[in-house]
DNA sequence: ATCAAAATTGGAAGCGCTTCCACAAATTAA
DNA sequence: TTAATTTGTGGAAGCGCTTCCAATTTTGAT
């Protein structure tokens, strides 16, 4: 294997300095096209590739942003999400001749905020895509505006996305439009499978929903909620726990798909039908809805697109350079979408 | 924002040579612990944190693996597999101390091979995981052993496995265990829904289930294989034709568990009861074997492990630097384990 | 105590690139 | 025509680190 051709190689094949070179290949304004041509003839002879160590020491930059999950000791919760996710974050990185780093941390140490600090002080990427419950950590963003890193929020909630740019879905309406559905297919007595805590946008979910029963005049006791933390088997818990009690509800409307296949389980076990016996709703639109059995109606989160535009949207910030201050306006709103399937019913249950 | 200190401000503080701090910090073997003490209490202080740009540039190497998934335009096939894969990696990654990029290809793209090639010429990566397809592509080995680039492969056919080091699973005795589940159930007429023609491991599970059948003397013609393509999608309808032909098979052994839960939609829409009226298994044990209703008997791949396995190997072919030559004997083998769930009778139906 | 060998340490040369600065060439204005 | 600009280009100084080599100190054997 031979040595592989530097930026002197090519400008001495192409009888010019190496800073000529450089420019022509940063696409410098400065350049008469006789030259350009010249070196460009050299670099496809030669067969040169930058050498991205190099330049980004040069140059302080690394090319490389990264994309922080969550994800706990043993369960892989929420992979399609986080599959989406990633798919778009990359898709948006090869366009912009990015690279991604993914990177998997657990909330519930304590370490993840410094491991994430770290990756900027390092100067290991330019910038960091978030996501929940990270994307509502109050804590890391103020560190991170702090040390001016650039850095983008996916599914924060409302507090988060005053403090910086974010790119999500109005959870709020989502939550009030799956409210309605069930509603207008003649509920009255629901359970709802809500997400942690510190997720905030899906807490809004929540928000939502229950303002669309109040708005259909359905008093706020008939919902009963149970606190999930999106896997499939807390689901079939929280099922368990709403369908066993004495007023049992004919819909549960769940934070997420996989907690909603969850809840599906459940109600096989225990021998209802679905939907003629209880509605379920699931939240994300991931290939999960569409895996059970029956098909779940859910809400379309377009999350490739949530990906890519979080990376686009980064990437403006990077090289645009101009700090945080002008995030507030920031917020990238895409649309999403109620996906009616079969896991609930037209009407009322009995 | 202050400059961060670099290791001239650490030699500084602690009274030593630039020199002398690296070799602190990279641990070198020849360093008296007075003087180590000494730079590590500086490196305290100041909050020195190396610049990993600048150590590659000079050290050569970038402290990175990439991790290559396929993924086509619009499908996110597997994606339970390739983020337990990746999960894995990932663990193995910052245990080592390195860093992952995942990257997906489109396999039916023409472009992928150089793209992962120019990882690897960029000096964007120190080694490479390949996962299937991508693991089975001869000549994409042939040009990465080529230019001396470390790469392990995941789940790669017998054929390059015998090229380079690579870690999986025993695919064909996978096969054959099912297989012989399935006939000691009763079933004496099968559907099998493969995977795609390049994904050699996944061949050889029907390799082996055709094995099992024959060892039982089960007559081959009673078996039909459909061609899948590892999606959701393909498994109805893989699923459909096999249940619509003059001889219905009892049993549908799929080459993934997403195909499986394709195939047991089939059979819901049908309207055939699984498991009394058909048996289905799928393979691979990702969340989705259990998500659906009922949950499928499958193979249980150790993903996680295979993918910090990989990395693990990797990382030590990129330390000792000793080629590729003595690839043969580097076949990591992880065990599998049939799981056996409610999708598959214990008595042959009728 | 003496000298060779081993263990540490410092000095300095890069790694391959970007970018600031100065200078030459080509334009334009006067 | 000459002076004042506007380009285009080359030279050179780093970016922050590793690592080779030589110098120094320590160790251990004689």
């Amino acid at each position: 294997m031979d040595k592989k051709p530097t930026i002197d190689d090519v400008a001495r094949a192409a009888g010019v300095a190496r800073a000529t070179v450089s420019r022509v290949l940063n696409s410098s304004p400065n350049t008469s096209e006789r030259v350009r041509e010249r070196v460009l003839q050299a670099v496809k002879d030669l067969g040169y590739q930058v050498n991205l160590q190099a330049r980004q020491l040069a140059s302080g930059s690394s090319r490389l942003v990264a994309l922080i999950f969550a994800a706990d000791a043993d369960a892989e919760p929420n992979s399609y999400y986080h599959s989406a996710v990633e798919l778009g974050a990359m898709r948006a990185c090869s366009e912009l001749g990015y690279g991604l780093i993914a990177h998997t941390l657990d909330p519930a140490k304590d370490v993840h905020r410094s491991r994430v600090l770290a990756m900027v002080d390092e100067r290991r990427c330019d910038g960091l895509v978030l996501t929940p419950p990270f994307s509502d950590d109050a804590g890391l963003i103020r560190a991170l505006k702090q040390r001016d890193a650039p850095f983008v929020l996916i599914s924060a909630g409302p507090d988060a996305r005053r403090l910086a740019h974010s790119v999500g879905i109005d959870d709020r309406q989502a939550g009030f439009e799956l409210g309605e559905h069930l509603v207008r297919g003649g509920h009255r007595c629901f359970g709802f499978i809500s997400g942690p805590q510190d997720h905030r946008s899906a807490a809004l979910r929540l928000d939502g929903f229950l303002e669309a029963l109040n708005h259909a005049g359905v008093d706020e006791s008939c919902v009963t909620v149970a606190k999930g933390n999106f896997t499939f088997k807390s689901g079939i818990d929280c099922a368990e726990k709403l369908l066993a009690s004495a007023e049992r509800p004919t819909a549960l409307a769940c934070a997420n798909d996989d907690m909603a296949a969850g809840a599906l389980f459940s109600a096989h076990r225990i021998g209802l039908n679905v939907p003629s016996d209880l509605s379920i709703t699931g939240f994300d639109d991931t290939p999960v809805s569409q895996i059970v059995w029956p098909p779940l109606t859910t809400i379309h989160q377009p999350l490739r697109v949530i990906g890519s535009k979080a990376v686009e949207l980064l990437v403006g910030q990077i090289m645009h350079e101009n700090g945080a201050s002008d995030a507030a306006d920031h917020q990238h709103l895409v649309p999403f979408q109620l996906i009616q399937r079969s896991s609930t019913g037209q009407g009322a249950p009995n």
